[in-house]
DNA sequence: CTGTTAGCGCCTTCAC
DNA sequence: GTGAAGGCGCTAACAG
């Protein structure tokens, strides 16, 4: 296979193979059955190998109106837990559309600019993780879309979501249970929905279980260890002296900071104070102490949000329009001693 | 802003503005001064401003011959470590290009098909990390690339790399100096050149310092914390039968599911076993014990590989084809107590 | 300065 | 079952 100095056209291979480009195109977009000779359709395959000829997206896209590309926009690549929403996304998109990621600067969801740039290359259909009212506004079109958790979003958009709520319920039922009575709550500064939802479920629920949440112990910052460390280092005076015992973090990154330095301060964790995350990570059940955290099960998110977005592009209406994963709290020793599990 | 029915064109910019085709994509493009008068050039910016218009990239790629995209190819999400390296190759690529990523299955290199389909879509470049030699020649042309961490890639490929070997050497002389005479090491499955270099190159200075390695001391899965954590627990007793008392790990994530499965079997770290990783991920600095670990500047490489990318686009010739960054040992608690420091 | 023209590579009618 | 022709939206080259 030779590398030709120009770009191999369907032009080309037609004039090889001693057919027209309509056949090529036939052949090589797999629409041949039925409609084209086996003895052409064997010559166009040869001389697309020999010639090592592939459809040229662009053409292809322009001539059709829409690309093959399935982009999934993604805020914040940094979470190992993304890595898993795509395998899921991948195992249901397979070859049949192209899945490309973009990705926007920590956390941030995509300016209008970068939102149109994205609609230019006409993609077949979006997946958006955590997206904004603002980017949805932005895109403002009939594009096929699924949202990915997206607890807030507008009920007329595809979503897949997962339990937050529910999840921050079970840490406030947990550290109910564990006798604690007043607890702080460390925020992600990304204001994201899912986010909020975890807050105001946090502190909603600590109202109904008789867990006092002071308006200065909520502080947030950054989905990173170093700063979030950073940040609890600070705080925890003011924390403790407010009697503080337990604390809920909004993604199990800050539960780390907040064990880092925890360390660094020689407090003791879960003794002192009792530590709860979100995501669940990998690292999360082999950090020491382990984080008890509100697992997600991600692969299934993305899983669940290509199968809705292929239902669109089929033409199919998706059965749900939106629906919601389970989630489960796992307990580890950042709230309760070995011993007593 | 209404949102027409249809896409807007640059003819219909055109026909609103009373001017052709030509001037508006002069103005689109920022190409207007010294060639649309400024009567002209405020009437464009107008209507394209009231219907709402912007470039589509894929009548401009057809158009042009190549697209504005750079892809970045990742064969390994999962690894937060990535992250990093595309806010590095985002400071650099700015708005002029559009950064979009193709992630393979797990640390795969992508197949020559999903090749063909990446080239179908006409990149302005190619930023490639942990290419395989399979992966270029399928890639066979022209087209603008640059490697990362490819320490053994041809010299003729521009590349970053980071300096593993001398990270690898680092590690085997702490433990030297610990009075360690006995090392296992855990390699990762997947068989990159970085790992096979981080390998070889622990091997070949244990062999300078006196550190003996046993074939049977070496073992290697998937970069998945469960599963080393699962080999560990599996090879620990021959390991310790054989006098095993230090462990070199191809990544930090093998790393941690050694501190995992330790824990499990009770075993201490590091005076039992000290247990080395490479990546230095967020959280090795924040587990218990840290974990001792090669730092490797992640951003500092997606930026100067996007550097070198700039400057073949712009049609210079990068000064160095290939650089390859410092790396550093972190020493922490898994090598060596805290006291001891 | 400005408008006209001719493709870029492909896919989809529409005749044959 | 096949080929010729038109057009997707844009840009570069060329006339005016």
């Amino acid at each position: 296979m030779k590398q030709p100095a120009r770009r191999v056209t369907a032009a080309m291979v037609a004039e090889h193979a001693g057919v027209s480009t309509a056949t090529v195109s036939l052949v090589a977009n797999g629409k041949s059955s039925g409609r084209v000779s086996k003895k052409n359709e064997e010559r166009v395959l040869e001389a697309i190998r020999e010639l090592g000829y592939y459809v040229d997206s662009i053409g292809s896209s322009l001539a059709k109106g829409v690309s093959s590309l399935v982009i999934l926009v993604a805020p914040d690549i940094s979470n190992p837990f993304f890595a898993k929403v795509i395998t899921g996304v991948r195992s249901v998109l397979g070859n049949d559309y192209q899945l490309l990621l973009s990705v926007t600067d920590a956390g941030l969801s995509p300016s209008a600019a970068e939102t149109r740039r994205l609609l230019g290359l006409r993609p077949a259909g979006l997946l958006v993780h955590a997206p904004t009212q603002e980017f949805l506004d932005d895109l403002a079109g009939p594009l096929p879309l699924v949202a990915l958790d997206a607890p807030r979003i507008d009920e007329s958009i595809p979503a897949v979501n997962m339990d937050v709520a529910q999840g921050a319920e079970d840490v406030v039922a947990h550290f109910a249970k564990l006798g604690h009575t007043k607890a702080a709550y460390l925020d992600a500064s990304t204001g994201t929905d899912t986010l909020t939802v975890r807050r105001e479920a946090f502190l909603a629920a600590a109202q109904r279980y008789g867990i006092e949440v002071l308006p200065s112990s909520i502080d947030s910052c950054m989905i990173d260890v170093k700063v979030a460390s950073e940040l609890f280092e600070q705080r925890w005076d003011s924390w403790r002296a407010d009697g503080v015992t337990a604390l809920g973090c909004a993604t199990d990154n800050h539960a780390f900071g907040v064990l880092h330095a925890a360390r660094k301060l020689g407090l003791d964790i879960p003794s002192q104070l009792a530590v709860a995350g979100f995501d669940d990570l990998p690292y999360s059940a082999t950090s020491s102490p382990g984080i008890t955290s509100v697992r997600l099960n991600a692969t299934e998110m993305g899983r669940q949000a290509a199968l809705k977005l292929r239902e669109i592009l089929d033409g199919r209406s998706p059965q749900e329009l939106q629906s919601t994963l389970p989630s489960s709290l796992m307990v580890r020793g950042s709230t309760q001693p070995e011993g007593a599990r």
